[in-house]
DNA sequence: TGAAATTATCAGCCAAAGCGTATAAAAAAG
DNA sequence: CTTTTTTATACGCTTTGGCTGATAATTTCA
């Protein structure tokens, strides 16, 4: 359900998913989020390393949240072997 | 168990109480994330609007991952009532 | 309360995010 | 194919994040 994002580039296509999912277009997003719609693309394209503000704007926009979870890593669990 | 982040100050607060919770101290984070400890001070008061790579580092140093969400507003549901 | 440790803030600097405005390129529609 | 729609790039400009290198200010603790 939840989506990590550890770089540009893999928040660029998250938007992207999430986006073409919603039917919009790049324009859209970018009106309902004021910014413009080059933006939008090169956040996509994973052009550019977006400030935090951005992200949530932009989000908002596609009706989404950024969220922080604690990271788990594969851990060994006895119990399992 | 995940925490929505909407705002600067959000992540600030967030980021103090992992960072806390991990008996760490500013320049603990900081040495781990290869930023200044001015940097997480400012982070942590809300008082800049870091870039994403800065808040996915900060976070990583705290193993902690970022992630994006959908929306669930407390909508309207008929069948409900 | 006084010293030590931790956190907040300052000044100057540079790189880059984001802007407005266009336009080129690519995709979709006809 | 040709037109229309959508997406990617470009240029000049302003703002700001993050840096180095300190130093205040605050908190902790003996």
């Amino acid at each position: 359900m939840e989506k990590v994002i550890r770089s540009n580039k893999e928040l660029g296509a998250a938007l992207r998913m999430a986006r073409k999912a919603k039917s919009m277009r790049q324009v859209d997003v970018a009106k309902k989020a004021s910014v413009r719609q080059a933006l939008v693309s090169d956040l996509e394209n994973g052009a550019t390393m977006a400030r935090l503000d951005t992200v949530i704007k932009v989000l908002a926009a596609l009706d989404m949240d950024l969220s922080i979870i604690p990271r788990r890593i594969a851990e060994f669990d006895p119990k399992v072997y």
